[in-house]
DNA sequence: TGTACATCAGTGAACGCGCGTTCACTGATGTAC
DNA sequence: TGTACATCAGTGAACGCGCGTTCACTGATGTAC
């Protein structure tokens, strides 16, 4: 049963990883244990070496989310100048993509309304979540040179994350794909960030 | 057991609404069959008397929210003009009462993250919903003048619905607090509705 | 270098529990006579 | 008007099922001698 030294390491981060799809794709409650474990390829009982309840699962799982999310937007928007990195990030966010993949996507997107049911334990991570988020859309915005950065940015941040929850949510297509433009435009208008001003600052 | 002549009627009527509150409350799996029962100070058998499952039971709950919460509406802004009554409308919806009370609120803010894992039948009747609020979004935004009525609807719904669904899902009562008011402002100046800006029409 | 043993990631049966649903039943009512 | 009966909203025990968790176990590995 013992393979190399690092083998429980590796088992482990190939645990979280998979939960973290699950997670967003189907809720804290919508994925079970013993689902986890067989998409790993293991039996259901080996999950208690790794974790020590289920909702621990989830709260690793969570971290680790946010912390990769963070490091994908830094990397897709690196060496663009500070209005296009801000037009980006809004365009990577409330995109086709990012409602389509909700198990490659923001837990703020994909769990929001699943959190007020959550134990304490649970919410905490979201939270440094949204602080993270927070923060760093501030620093955008204010790298943008645009004004009242702080007041705007969990105004801006909540837009994208409506327009993408309600995009998911809805199950006409077209409806859907309406929801998603009209905010996503909406949101780069407010900003000054329409195609047309881009390119003026370019 | 028998009372009278309308007595299915009205306890049908009481476990539709108590269902209303537990669904917006607890989500679709978050309550239980017993416990809608217990609530209304039945057993859990009766339940097959009034619904034909819990999923019928779930989307009955949310066809009526969704016509009250309409009605609620309309009456709080009926007699006010078109830009008082836009502002009414988002002061109402985003606002510290609708944050926290879920259980008497709007079932897109509460159930968006949901709806991707419900079955066809209850996504159908929110959908429903949806449409029904888009439209009349459309309407105030055209009787309070505001150009692009119909592409800038969908982008104010979506941004209310993020406000109230994220300040809920943040456990940090500052943090959502914040959230809040800043997504509340943002909407309504986006919309040229401040409060200065509504004296000055008045 | 070769052998005996401790370790512990992973196995798989079993647990208690809550869930949605079924069903034989009860008994107050409205109706037929 | 008074009596016998059919109705059916509501009762409560029971069902099968999936869940998170526990636990005695296995067997390949690293280590002690």
């Amino acid at each position: 049963m013992r393979y190399s030294e690092s083998h429980k390491q590796e088992t482990h981060t190939k645990l979280v990883k998979i939960a973290a799809s699950m997670l967003r794709d189907k809720g804290p409650e919508g994925f079970a244990v013993a689902e986890l474990m067989q998409e790993a390829g293991l039996t259901h009982g080996g999950f208690y070496a790794h974790f020590e309840s289920k909702e621990a699962c989830v709260a690793e799982a969570m971290r680790e989310i946010f912390a990769e999310l963070s490091q994908r937007t830094d990397r897709a928007i690196q060496g663009l100048p500070p209005r296009h990195a801000l037009a980006t990030v809004i365009d990577l966010y409330v995109s086709k993509y990012h409602r389509d993949n909700a198990d490659d996507g923001c837990p703020i997107t994909s769990l929001n309304s699943d959190m007020p049911r959550q134990p304490e334990a649970i919410r905490e991570v979201f939270d440094k979540g949204v602080k993270g988020m927070v923060a760093r859309m501030t620093k955008r915005l204010s790298a943008a040179r645009i004004e009242n950065a702080e007041s705007l940015a969990p105004a801006v941040l909540s837009a994208m994350v409506g327009a993408v929850s309600l995009s998911r949510a809805v199950n006409d297509k077209t409806l859907s794909d309406e929801l998603l433009v009209a905010a996503r435009d909406g949101i780069k208008a407010r900003l000054g960030l329409s195609d047309a001003t881009l390119e003026e600052y370019a």
